[in-house]
DNA sequence: CGGCTGATGATCT
DNA sequence: GATCATCAGCCGG
């Protein structure tokens, strides 16, 4: 049994871009510990970046690596964008762009703790732990209500979506294999927060992070 | 906890 | 027509 970490409501500002690290694979490292903030009419959701894995253009892996299509277009877009893409039929899944315009790289967020709105989250999900509410890259979309229509929005404006930081120091961080993968799975592109209080909330198996590289 | 499987549809070849 | 950057439910240990 793992008691939510207790802090006090954060105070959250939106991050500029000017913030944002323009390498795919530091901006994967700088998002950890900071916010995905969602405000529509039922209100706010919001949770604290986790997980997350990097995806750069040159990674066969990546859905950019053969070029721009209607899908992926937005993954081109200056670093502080949103990509969402529908995947297995069912889910959702959102990353955050990197690099220069032109360039399709992106960090995809697979787990947050959540902090808003956990009620309107769990409706959202169906009632679930608190660990599970936003555990995965599309169970975080469904607590977040992330879909096609929020593709290609700016997370460093005023809008329904947005990147936020609590301005506290940055977790411990460490690194490990991407998961779902065919392709190029050995890469350690995986960060998590090592924090004691985070881990249940990192998804994947548990021995991936136990073996992992401390990266911080 | 780990392993397996069916569901389900957009996207690109 | 194959391929998914997945999940929930079920099983066994």
């Amino acid at each position: 049994m793992v008691a939510p970490a207790k802090r006090k409501r954060a105070r959250l500002r939106r991050l500029a871009r000017a913030e944002l690290p323009v390498d795919a694979e530091d901006l994967a490292h700088f998002l950890i510990g900071k916010y995905l903030v969602r405000d529509d009419e039922h209100g706010r959701a919001s949770g604290r970046i986790v997980e997350n894995e990097t995806y750069h253009q040159d990674d066969p892996a990546a859905h950019t690596h053969r070029g721009e299509t209607p899908r992926n277009r937005s993954m081109f877009l200056e670093r502080g964008h949103a990509y969402v893409y529908f995947i297995y039929g069912m889910w959702y899944a959102v990353n955050i762009t990197a690099d220069v315009r032109g360039v399709g790289a992106g960090v995809l967020l697979r787990a947050l703790v959540p902090c808003d709105g956990v009620a309107l989250m769990q409706s959202r999900r169906g009632s679930v732990r608190l660990t599970d509410l936003a555990r995965g890259p599309g169970r975080l979309t469904t607590a977040l209500a992330i879909d096609r229509r929020l593709d290609g929005t700016d997370l460093t404006r005023r809008g329904p979506l947005w990147l936020a930081t609590d301005d506290s120091r940055a977790p411990p961080i460490g690194v490990t294999t991407r998961i779902g993968l065919r392709k190029e799975a050995h890469r350690p592109l995986r960060f998590f927060s090592r924090a004691p209080d985070d881990l249940p909330y990192v998804s994947g198996p548990r021995a991936a992070l136990a073996g992992s590289r401390v990266l911080l």
